[in-house]
Parts: structure tokens; sequence; C-alpha cells
DNA sequence: ATATAAAAACTAATTATGTTAGCATAAATA
DNA sequence: TATTTATGCTAACATAATTAGTTTTTATAT
């Protein structure tokens, strides 16, 4: 028998395993609180309903998502480094489906945990882009057709909306070396 | 005062309307039988249920988004056709924000109506890219990069994610370019 | 060690949504 | 006009989220 004790670590823990396994829209109360073999109402010790839940999962996703990018860019620079995180930020997706489907539904309600993981994503990139010597304008619009490219092309992939023949990563590395190959096209300051 | 005799199409032409001002999550039956002025119950006359609602939504979203893109490509070739369906697509999303995430959650699961509509878009898209005299491989590579480049950048927009003091029109449409010449730049057969 | 306080479990009940069953009535049609 | 069909209704039930109030367990202070 188990023995309780639950703390909101495991209730998070044991959530974004369940969403990665069922998807995010799968998730609910009763499930979580089955899995951690307890009733439903004592998840109310440890989290303040589903609206807790699916913010604290939401912020979970991002920092995860984070961190993943910022390993990947360690030690590399320049061209090596975009293609090392657009392929980590795909990776993160292909393994955390349920996470990161948390982290698109929340991104419209007002989530500051999430909202600051975001903007970390986005100071690595921006430095990242550093080397390329850029203007602020520019590099704003490198940062959202970066982002579009690899958060498109994953959540299409996730979908299942590339059902050809074709291999995928292919059609990933191929996409992301032409953007990277536009970026150098940029006059530059 | 509504005179009832409801049929199907009022109940979806009603549900188009409620989600896209309120949002697909909150989509309920019960939202759309008040609108109509009958009970819960009675919308089983016309529709199975929510997966029906929801089924039903997807399809009819991407039918619009398809019939946009066509429309956007009528007397247009070459660049100007894909500048023009880019922002069709994206002008679709941000008018339409309901149906196009309902079509988004939908297109994990199977349901041929919507498969049918996004094959149309490709042939569509197909079609417009035969200039470019590309190969088969470099065709579909291409596709799923345009793909990418319009599905992401709209979604990431629509979520607020580019929440930057940097026009996102002008934006898209420099990463678009930024594309559409590197198309220009694959070796033909 | 024991008494007390706090944390965390429980049962029971409420609300919201989706669903089914069965009945009543209005509209269409033979 | 009689009959069938479509469409509405009420009633009842299932599932999920939530709240209230109680009991049990654990930690802490005497």
């Amino acid at each position: 028998m188990t023995k309780h004790r639950i703390n909101r670590t495991m209730v998070i823990e044991t959530a974004v395993q369940y969403v990665n396994q069922h998807g995010f829209a799968a998730l609910t109360l009763a499930a979580i609180a089955q899995k951690l073999d307890i009733k439903l109402p004592s998840l109310y010790n440890h989290i303040s309903g589903i609206e807790d839940m699916h913010a604290t999962l939401a912020a979970y996703g991002a920092q995860a998502l984070f961190r993943c990018c910022q390993d990947a860019a360690i030690g590399r620079s320049g061209d090596e480094a975009l293609r090392a995180m657009a392929d980590a930020y795909r990776d993160f997706i292909r393994q955390n489906p349920g996470i990161y489907a948390a982290t698109l539904v929340q991104s419209t309600l007002p989530n500051p945990a999430l909202a600051h993981a975001n903007q970390d994503l986005m100071h690595l990139l921006t430095r990242v882009l550093q080397p390329y010597a850029l203007t602020p304008h520019d590099t704003i619009h490198v940062l959202r057709g970066l982002r579009s490219i690899v958060h498109g092309f994953s959540t299409l992939e996730a979908t299942g909306t590339f059902a050809l023949p074709v291999d995928t990563t292919d059609s990933f590395q191929i996409v992301m070396q032409w953007f990277i190959t536009s970026i150098a096209s940029i006059p530059r300051i």
C-alpha cells in the first residue's frame, strides 16, 4: 500500500507525466488523485484547483523548454548554436507534447512565471544573435521568424499535419538552413 | 423572439460565431442552446454531442481557410501569389481565432472532412509552386516550411507571444520575403 | 511522554456540463 | 383528415470540479 503524505511537487510531477502520456486534453484532477492514491478533494491541500494546475504546468513547461535550449547553446556560437537550439526546441516538443500544449493553451492568459520563462528564452536567443550584428529591429524580426518556424513546424508535426513520405527531420534542417542563410544576407550595422 | 424550428446549419453557425467571440475553450452546448433559445437536450436533434460539434467546427474552419487562400491566389502567380496567400492565411486566423483553434485541437484525431480540406490547401500550394520548377522533395520541404512559418507566426501572434514594440505585420512580411528569396535560390531541375 | 497545533486525509454535498430516455406536440405528408 | 416524422420538452443520471466540515496523522512544544 502506498504511504500517503503527498506534496505539491509530487502532484505536479504526476500531472506532467500524465499529460505527456495521455495528452493535455485528458487531464483531470480525478485522474491525478487516483494516480497518487488519494481522494480527489485531498488534492486541494496542495493545489488550488484545475486553473492552478494548468498555470503551473504551463510555467513548468516553459522553464524546462528554456533550459533545454540553454543547454544546447552552451559551447556553441553562430549558425551552429542556432541549429542546435532549434533542434533542442523541436526535440522538447516531440518528447513533451502534453506540457508544451499546456504552455500554448495558457499563453493567452496572464501567467507571470510563464511570461518570465518566455522572456528568458528570448534573451537567450538575442544573445546568440549578437555576433550577427543586426539592428534592433532586424533582431526582433529574426527572433519572430525563428520562433515561428520552430514552433510552427513542431506543432504541425506533432498534430500529424505532415503526413507525407518524406523525412520530417530533413525538412526541418533544410528549412532552418534557409532561414540561417537569410540572416547572413541581412545588411549589417 | 426566436421562432424555434432550428436546423443543423443554424446550430453550427451559432457555434462558429460564439467560438470566434468567446474563444474555443469557452464553447459549451448549454451556451449554444441558450443562444438558440431552446433547451440543451433539444440540440441532440441536430448534432450528436460535443464531439460532433468539435469535429464539425474543425472541418468548417479548414474549409473556410482553404477558400480564403484559394481566393487570394486567383489572378496571381509566383512570389505575388505566395505573399497573397500567406497574408490571407494570417488574416483568417486573426479574424477567426476560435474556429482556427478548433481545427488545431482536432487535427490529431481522425476527421475525414478536416483532412480533405487540409489536402485541398496543400494541392493549392503545390500548384502555386509549379512555376518554381522544384524537385518533388524540395516542393515538400517548401510546403512544410511555408506552412510552418504562416501557422507558427499567426498562432504565436494570436496568443500574444510577440508582445514587443515592433509592428507584427512588418515582421511577417519581412520573414515571408526571406523565405520567398530562399525558394528562388534552390537549385532547379 | 503527553498535550497541542498544523497539515493532510476523508465523507458528503453542490454546481456545471454532457448525455440518455421517454413523452408531447407541431409540421409534413399520404 | 389521418398518420408519420421531426423537433421540442421534462426528468434523470454520469462525470468533473469545487466547498464545507470532520477526522486522522504528523510535528512541535511543554
